[in-house]
DNA sequence: TAGATATATGCAAGAATTTGCAGATATACA
DNA sequence: TGTATATCTGCAAATTCTTGCATATATCTA
């Protein structure tokens, strides 16, 4: 398979790995460091169980790494920088959106974009 | 639905219409101006209905817009830069890849950053 | 050891994608 | 008008994803 064919493939792969609303939120979540399977699950509102199988797929693509503490299970991400990455993809679907939902973007974008951890919105 | 749940559900919508081999190479092509289907399928050496299924597909979500002329119908970008957020992503796909795939990522990198058009490798 | 907690895994049903192929359109040209 | 070219659309089979639910495993605590 020609070089380019191939490297499509895989880009096309991470892509397929990332499109998902939950797993995009997983790797935002671990956007300032790791967290317990648990916490992802409740601040996703997402049973345990899907949290759980949507970073078994992230870990097999090495999107993310396991630690474990006890019977609490830790994940971070391995490249940080993917969390910006991804975030600067909004770039390329606010052009298509409605005011209200802009503004819904925007805050996202920040969200996902400030350094620590300040007010909850 | 929240806000975020929301961006992060248009965030993956737009990662899952770019996770196509096809569909990246398609980019990539378009990536200094337009060009139309016949020429794309060739380059492509993909059938020319499942390039128009593509297309239709990234104009459906205002990736690409389309001019007419007599019997040619040329693509462009709306937004070019999304050729290279896209392959920035191979930040994240390197990592996992053997050496002679890596270098053929690099090549890539290289061709589809590349601002005019050198030689074909 | 028994029971509770934290995660992971397997399976089946349903939904969405991909792909090849057979038409349908539209334009150009003889 | 008839024919070739360029592109699009529709359909069905194969494949892949998603999701809920049940069950397995490991750890902690009483």
């Amino acid at each position: 398979m020609p070089g380019r064919q191939l490297v499509a493939k895989e880009l096309a792969e991470i892509f397929k790995v990332i499109a998902h609303p939950d797993r995009i939120r997983l790797i935002e979540e671990l956007r300032t460091g790791e967290k317990d399977v648990n916490t992802l699950a409740e601040g996703l509102a997402v049973p345990g169980a899907r949290v759980s199988q949507h970073l078994s797929l992230l870990r097999a693509h090495r999107l993310v790494e396991e630690r474990r503490d006890g019977r609490h299970h830790f994940y971070h991400l391995i490249q940080p920088e993917i969390a910006g990455w991804i975030v600067d993809g909004l770039d390329f679907v606010e052009v298509r959106m409605s005011g209200p939902t802009r503004s819904s973007i925007n805050q996202a974008r920040r969200l996902w974009t400030a350094p620590a951890k300040p007010a909850t919105s």
